[in-house]
DNA sequence: TTGAAAGCGCTAACAC
DNA sequence: GTGTTAGCGCTTTCAA
């Protein structure tokens, strides 16, 4: 096995504590002579700290888990980049499990492998926990926050405000001459959903126009629930704009019209929440409503750093990020 | 903090090793009864095991790691899901960290926060390390093993055979009438970049075609290594066909190639390397190598496995998979 | 079947 | 400045 500062100690004839110091860079607690020695010892054996005892006997350690509900999601990746920077500016490390959206079991086994091990805190990206499982993260009483995601209690989380998404799509869209605006692909019980249905219709109403059924297709946010959507929609649906749950269902929105020969934007225009790289990769490209997903990824490791600090479960740890129109080409203005 | 073995011994009443006994399932050594009374309290206390502890004692974890160069890569997230399917039916849980592909010292601390503990084994997802760290990787005696990334001498690793990507992608341009064919994005010096280009080459030769220079274009297989690759070529280019680098330069070079008013494939067929979903969801959908990222996970996840049992350095450890061609629309046939 | 005791590798008082 | 000591939470002999 790997040497132990005992070996380095014994070889340079010192204490084990002494090299301790050494190694965490205790520098008012030793001479550089031993300094010198204790390093190259440690070279010549290839010594290799062993964290699972440091972090036994400090009870704390300088990772910062962030639990991902599944690989696909195009968005996760800007967050990650987030966390890592701001994660980096703080000499925190970062490990990131994954974690099936659905199934409670594996997302217990994600969260398990994270909370058995004192981590300074977790980030939990976009993910619905079920009851069990947090209140077993609350048990664990480890510092966390939820990442693009909110919730109706005091849970903290760092996201988007949806009703205005929801609000600012269907505004642009309306004050682009369009009446009939379709919402497609989001899911239609959860914070998430249900919010952006909100800005939507109020968006509508205070324009005069009555929302229809017919205009309205859940989903799950993915390329396929676009796809389905616009075929119920059909080739001459009266629609002239959609507002698309994010980019991916945009983009199937967008592919399923062109089957059609609808063109885009000019028969149909449509804009996608997200804003990630795909929005510029497709040809028109996507006008969206961006989310900083980045900075919910800053925020998040600041708002773990917080509750490590203060230890203070009560300040104020719901936090939304300001969204922004990125104007591209899928948007027509029809007056 | 949280409750420990103590706790719940006291509790019960019985020995700390007893209660380590239940925990750990060793059937054989406690009584249904005990084995009540010890789940109840650890139900009431919350209980939850402290890892560090464990693997400090038992100086290994049923951890794997995986660390990837980026997280843009469009296919470490297809990879990922291999290892996490294949870990998971093993019990092994899976951890992944971040690293910028380039910078000597992100790699560094990426690969330390993940073999300064007891990990049984670590994955590296096409991340080509520096010496000093390859050597830090090599001293900590983990089982490790390269995943996408090839190497000349006898360091574990699975990807695909990048000679054969190369010349499979060319030859199939030149079997559908195509003779000006160009190659782009790819880096110029190490493994894959050369092997693929090397393919290419042999597939031109066999067929009559002297190779051009000016068909030649590197870069570092991003989207906009294909647009400016495009642009080099130029609106009327000799060039027919061309293999890019990979899905995403592919669609910088759709891109840049509709921009010049050409179509794709009727003026420019385009072949790309990698298969991933992007593929399907550009139009024309791309024609495509397709390797198989999943497989390439559960692959690596069985060379830690071998390793640990085993115990055993020297066994076959460079596994290639195969790879298959997608046909979708982007290549044209010239005859 | 259970308890007592040792020890994993490290850090943190405390004494010198 | 450096050594000695205790102990983090757990598993694992060894006895009983």
């Amino acid at each position: 096995m790997s040497a132990t500062i005992k070996d380095i100690a014994r070889k340079v004839g010192v204490a084990p504590s002494t090299v301790s110091r050494v190694l965490s860079g205790k520098s008012k607690y030793y001479t550089p002579e031993t300094e010198k020695k204790v390093k190259q010892a440690v070279e010549e054996l290839g010594y290799k700290k062993n964290q699972a005892a440091v972090e036994l006997v400090k009870k704390q350690s300088n990772v910062i888990a962030a639990v991902v509900s599944s690989v696909k999601t195009n968005f996760a990746g800007e967050i990650i980049d987030g966390i890592q920077a701001e994660a980096s500016k703080n000499g925190y490390n970062l490990i990131v499990v994954y974690s099936g959206s659905a199934d409670t079991e594996e997302q217990k086994k994600a969260l398990l492998t994270v909370i058995e091990r004192p981590v300074m805190g977790v980030l939990l990206l976009s993910i619905a926990l079920s009851e069990d499982n947090l209140k077993l993260l609350d048990e664990s009483n480890t510092p966390y926050c939820f990442l693009s995601m909110g919730f109706d209690d005091d849970r903290p989380f760092v996201s988007s405000d949806d009703e205005i998404i929801g609000y600012t799509a269907t505004k642009y869209l309306i004050e682009h001459g369009h009446r009939k605006i379709g919402l497609v692909g989001l899911d239609k019980y959860p914070y998430t959903g249900r919010l952006r249905t909100a800005g939507y219709t109020r968006a509508l109403l205070e324009n005069g126009i009555t929302p229809k059924q017919s205009w309205l297709e859940y989903g799950d946010y993915s390329y396929v629930a676009g796809e389905l959507a616009m075929k119920k929609f059909g080739k001459d649906t009266e629609i002239t704009g959609v507002v698309a749950a994010s980019d991916l269902t945009a983009i199937g929105i967008l592919n399923q019209a062109r089957n059609f020969g609808l063109r885009v934007p000019q028969d149909l225009s449509i804009i996608s929440i997200d804003g990630t790289e795909m929005c510029k990769i497709v040809q028109p490209q996507l006008t969206s409503i961006s989310q900083n997903f980045y900075e919910m990824g800053v925020i998040g490791v600041r708002q773990i750093e917080q509750r490590v600090k203060t230890l203070n479960k009560t300040f104020e740890s719901q936090c939304l990020v300001p969204i922004k129109i990125s104007e591209r080409q899928s948007v027509f203005c029809i007056e």
